[in-house]
RNA sequence: CGCGGGAUGGAGCAGUCUGGUAGCUCGUUGGGCUCAUAACCCAAAGGUCGUUGGUUCAAAUCCAGCUCCCGCAA
């Protein structure tokens, strides 16, 4: 038996934890994971979605919001007899003392091909940036951010219509066996870690995606409009904003056109959106969701506040 | 009790401040025009205005409670 414990906190590091405990050489010790937060509307106290899908299985749950300076939570780490740490999407930063605990030491799995995307957003910033191929890595984790040795990659192709949503559950599918791979190989010594190139060239970092990441502006190209929506078509949404109210842009798609013009116009309306010119082109606004409003088709809503072909979506 | 927006025919909205005939753009159905149409013209159906109570001669509109939806923030 492997005794293993896990750390992470959001959706994306669930199918990961389910299908870890299914493997009969591995013994899930504990899931570690930050407290449960006030959010939504109303405040309320809700638990991580790892915490939840922990407690399904039955699984031991340790919560923190500050694992480095959590004594007691270190203590308890440290009597269990541990081989490997799981780190997938957890969201803290761990101290040499913890990553010296387990006996085969800790392995990260990052959503990117390293050392490309070392950071916070590595899957927002591939798609930001128009990449047709990520993946998922695993690594030994050192102190450095995302610069431990790798064990072994993956590479995921992102089709040019692929957004966060469809992205993630990908990674989410794909992540779990390449970390019983990784368990595997290092401890029956199948695997040798390497370093990761430090070339200034193939090392990037993915900076955490703040609010100006997504507003939408039809000066922006048509690729950059189109990326920004697909980056963020789930948690959020890029928008723009018309009448100081903004307006989320769930679904669009890049429309070809030769034809000069400023940007902003709507150049045709149907069922099948609201094609607006951008700086290079036009795009095509297909779901969308005002303000105070359910999601709606951008048909609908250009009907309800009574815009026409010709108008312009001035962002004020 | 974190802050805020909203609920009006099938869809998206206006009307609410200033109470007095249920409105707009679509969709649907029928008819017409046309070689033809997703285009155009004509007509029709479809709403107890989220819910409960109050004020009033009279409430979508004013007042109070409740339900549901959504945004921010985290």
């Amino acid at each position: 038996m492997i005794n293993v414990v896990y750390f992470g906190t959001p959706q994306i590091a669930v199918n990961a934890l389910n299908k870890l405990i299914n493997f009969n050489d591995i013994n899930m010790v504990y899931v570690v994971t930050p407290n449960d937060k006030p959010q939504g509307r109303g405040y309320k106290l809700c638990p991580p979605c790892i915490k939840q899908a922990a407690l399904k299985n039955n699984l031991k749950v340790l919560q923190t919001d500050c694992i480095r300076k959590d004594k007691e939570l270190i203590e308890i780490l440290k009597t269990s007899n541990i081989d490997f740490f799981i780190t997938f999407a957890f969201g803290q930063i761990l101290s040499q003392e913890i990553l010296d605990i387990p006996k085969y030491g800790t392995i990260n799995l990052h959503a990117s091909l390293l050392p490309k995307y070392r950071g916070a957003n590595p899957i927002q910033r591939a798609i930001l940036n128009g990449d047709e191929i990520t993946g998922i890595t695993t690594m030994i984790t050192s102190l450095g951010l995302d610069e431990g040795d790798i064990c072994l990659k993956e590479e995921i192709k992102i089709d040019a219509n692929m957004g966060l949503l469809a992205l993630s559950q990908k990674i989410s599918d794909k992540a779990p066996f390449l970390l019983y791979k990784t368990i595997k190989g290092l401890y029956t010594n199948t695997i040798t870690p390497q370093k990761q190139s430090n070339d200034e060239n193939v090392v990037s970092y993915a900076n955490k995606c703040s609010k100006d990441d997504m507003i939408l502006d039809f000066n922006q190209t048509t690729c950059e409009f189109h990326n920004k929506v697909r980056a963020f078509d789930c948690c959020g949404n890029a928008y723009f904003c018309f009448n100081n109210k903004k307006i989320k842009v769930i679904c669009a798609f890049p429309f070809q056109t030769s034809e000069e013009r400023k940007p902003g116009e709507i150049i045709n309306i149907s069922k099948d959106g609201v094609t607006i010119t951008t700086k290079d082109s036009a795009i095509t606004l297909k779901r969308i969701k005002p303000e105070g409003k359910s999601e709606m088709d951008a048909y609908c809503w250009v009907n309800g506040v009574r815009l026409k072909v010709g108008d312009f979506l001035s962002n004020d």
